[in-house]
DNA sequence: CCGCAATCTGCATTCGATTGCATTATTCTT
DNA sequence: AAGAATAATGCAATCGAATGCAGATTGCGG
């Protein structure tokens, strides 16, 4: 079966009709009567033809690839979406071509510029900042971009997040619900939307409940990070009982140094509460007691969003804010009295 | 700044050139004179102009993107592999599109068209099984296809994985040697090569040890698989007192199994060794002791092949095996007198 | 300063589709 | 059954770049 690069001509040969009518059988929109259709399809099939997808793009001008940066893959959440948007873009005809991008601003720009070449019809900037310049740059070009899991404000861009300040405030209610001695926040990369807005929520939740933080440290988002502001905040002699971990990534480094490094027991000595809720977060384990990401919406959300930027192409600036509830686990039961507002 | 579609055409232009030079001067292998490149590079600059990738594919028949399939994201070792793979690719200029693939064989068809669709340059099979039809398909239009973490004989396909079989064996010389009274398997799903293999090698190394497996039970390679698997073999009265799991990913299970289900202690009652080292496998939740896949290895061979199957056009069949070190953790200590004949 | 080779350059074609326009075949209306 | 409206079709241009070919330029040796 050599069949070396069949087009839509050696199709229409086959089928007696011109190379326009097989074009006009393949893309949806077009009229063909049903005598045509029927031929060609029959000839396409025994010649195992396919439109070649570049070479539709290149006319048509949407590529229908969907740029993804991305710049860690190792905190769990990011496969899951990852996943997740994928397999959604692909009912919608889109596919997904990833882009990993280190944090330095020179790569990012290397990135878009490669994005850019491949023409695609829109990006999703998972957790990487891209500074005004290079949105403007996407603007110009007319391909929507949507940050996931990151706001970026003052330069009214379109994003799509938890609604981390609600989340963080419920933290601060469920820990105050317990009445600890000293509360600890461990933050995460100090520049994320994220890491500001939990960090607010939970601020305001404790002001609400007549609370204050008595110790702070900062663990970036990452293990290492983790472990060292964790090792920090908990050799003090009067360290918290009672943490909020910037999210599981970490919160699983704290545990590890909370009960291994420092034999203290969670939730026995310590009650810890962090967010996003990925897979390990159920693992016996750890068994964390966190406020989910609701991956699955936020992912409809975005595909939503992007699609109707792409077809109308035009994109009114939205900020999309999808709330999760506060999942109770082993390392934080729920106090005396505890009413959990999301499962009302 | 409103540079709507600049095209090569518009570089020449305004830098008093044909086409066709600028193209030279963006094309690499063609001759241009310093002054052209000179004032081609100035010009696209001004008008921030870079090729269009899809156009140039259309005419040299190469798109630079590579097609990697993929089945779940959610065992860690896959998302750690994409994101090497995407780094080492971007260095030799290619880029990877994602297809999830259900584990259904019509779907695997669909997303091969789509792939061919895409024109993609080559063909990254991350444990998804190709039927030899569809493999065949890939040779006929003449691109590279690679197994990763998974082979199929008889085809002889091309593939890169980890000597599992040296693994598994390594495993079994291991356990043997704490001198357990009963030994027990974990099984994968049983149409993958990677169980197989494992499996196979675990199992002439026991004989080689004069021991033999007393317990075998099947996982499936996933988290629910994984439990229902431990809870078979571990609620009967002579359970098992070393284990191996064939993968890490259903290890993490099967532990929250052993501690928090049936109360044993890893590893005062049972000793259990997994297979991938995954980043969650050093937490000290599990501290698993794992042999490690060395992804970094894997995924340069990997390129090493495409890149040499995709320049010279042919693809003799290889089957690259990258042995891995077993790490010794908290879940089966090193017996007495063992050497690591890894780290010798 | 001439001739020949080597290097550049532009023209025109090509890759594989989509699509506006003009023409022809169908269907519908009454 | 004739004419109008509608649907189907083919022609040819187009998308944005790469490249074979032929002619122009340059360089070099003698």
């Amino acid at each position: 079966m050599p069949n070396d690069k069949i087009t839509s001509l050696d199709v229409a040969k086959r089928a007696g009709v011109s190379q326009s009518a097989v074009s006009r059988v393949f893309t949806k929109g077009a009229s063909a009567s049903q005598k045509t259709i029927d031929k060609v399809r029959k000839a396409a099939k025994e010649l195992g033809y396919r439109p070649n997808v570049l070479a539709r793009s290149l006319i048509t001008g949407r590529s229908r690839i969907i740029g993804l940066v991305v710049a860690y893959l190792d905190n769990y959440f990011y496969p899951v979406a990852l996943q997740k948007l994928s397999n959604a873009l692909k009912e919608e005809g889109y596919h997904v071509m990833v882009f990993m991008a280190s944090d330095t601003t020179k790569d990012i720009e290397r990135v878009v510029d490669e994005m850019l070449d491949y023409q695609v019809d829109a990006i999703v900037a998972a957790s990487v900042p891209l500074s005004s310049d290079l949105a403007g740059r996407c603007r110009d070009e007319g391909i929507p971009l949507v940050f996931f899991n990151r706001s970026q404000d003052g330069d009214n861009l379109t994003s799509v997040t938890a609604d981390n300040f609600a989340g963080g405030r419920e933290i601060a209610r469920f820990l105050a619900a317990h009445r600890p001695e000293r509360i600890g926040y461990i933050a995460g990369f100090e520049g994320a939307s994220t890491q500001r807005d939990r960090e607010a929520g939970f601020l305001r939740g404790l002001e609400e409940a007549g609370r204050e933080v008595s110790s702070r440290t900062v663990g970036n988002f990452c293990s290492d990070g983790a472990r060292a502001a964790a090792l920090a905040m908990f050799s003090a002699p009067q360290h918290p009982d009672a943490v909020f971990v910037a999210n599981d990534h970490m919160a699983f480094a704290v545990m590890d140094v909370l009960r291994s490094d420092l034999h203290l027991s969670v939730p026995g000595d310590v009650i810890l509460v962090s967010y996003d809720d990925v897979p390990p977060a159920v693992w016996a384990g750890y068994s964390l007691t966190t406020v989910r990401q609701r991956t699955s919406r936020m992912v409809e959300e975005t595909v939503r969003v992007l699609m109707n930027a792409i077809e109308t192409g035009e994109a009114p600036p939205v900020n999309i804010k999808i709330a999760g509830p506060l999942i109770v686990r082993g390392s934080a039961p729920a106090p005396l009295g505890w009413t959990n507002w999301a499962q009302v």
